[in-house]
DNA sequence: ATAGGTGCAAACAGTTTGCATGTAT
DNA sequence: ATACATGCAAACTGTTTGCACCTAT
């Protein structure tokens, strides 16, 4: 899967900076955040064509959401590895953060099958615990 | 605290009953479930005396609200422990998990202070691992 | 009597969808 | 040329809010 495979059957200026926007950004960004950076460069972008590359971007492997609790979806490169998020009870900013916690499958009873998990972490971030 | 403690400064019939609904559930019910259930009793009940009773119970301490990321919120008692949730992908069902992965501290940066988290595990329950 | 609560409808955010227009192929 | 993509607006879900009416105190 190389950056010059279409996404969908026809490659378009909207796809091409949707898919930059996602992949450059280095934190997690919401469909509307998507919208002002790519918007930039292609006035008349339009959210519902940021939804449908996105959701196109997810089934072609390149993207996937990042959805913490009570949060808008947040898209990021697939690729990036597991990790999970730090949200700072303070300002509100999100982290991503490494590591994993193991060991999961032993909280669940006989005849469950743990396939993922998702954790937030909720705390104060270094800038907010300082002051 | 005890169960005759008035929610906010009047005591309502909806009020009443939307608490007992809550306390008496034996899992996390989404408002409009909780709106159906104490519907049953209180014909012409509302969706938004639903959420403002959910709201007061919470500030109250009475009662919690569970976000899986990507669904609406759920209530639940405030007084059932820590605990974390087990989503089905095949039924959609969410059961509870009463245990914990400790050492979540380990994971952040210098700095940063954990006081809180939220673990989804996702896979097959027991009825759709089995079939 | 009156502050506070309720129901309804409107407003709101996030997301999806229908449709006529536009464009990559 | 034509099937696919876009932009706009409408619809939809979950949640909150404004307001006139109602009720516990």
């Amino acid at each position: 899967m190389s950056t010059m495979d279409p996404i969908g059957q026809r490659q378009t200026a909207q796809r091409r900076a949707i898919r930059e926007v996602i992949l450059t950004a280095r934190r997690p960004l919401t469909a509307s955040e998507i919208l002002t950076e790519a918007g930039g460069s292609l006035p008349g972008l339009g959210i519902a064509t940021v939804y449908r590359t996105v959701n196109l971007l997810m089934e072609a492997g390149w993207v996937k959401s990042v959805r913490l609790p009570g949060e808008p979806s947040r898209f990021e490169p697939a690729d990036g590895g597991h990790h999970h998020f730090f949200q700072c009870t303070a300002c509100g900013l999100t982290f991503r953060v490494a590591g994993c916690a193991g060991a999961l499958e032993a909280l669940v009873p006989d005849g469950f099958h743990v396939e993922g998990h998702e954790i937030v972490l909720y705390g104060t971030c270094q800038g907010c615990s300082r002051s």
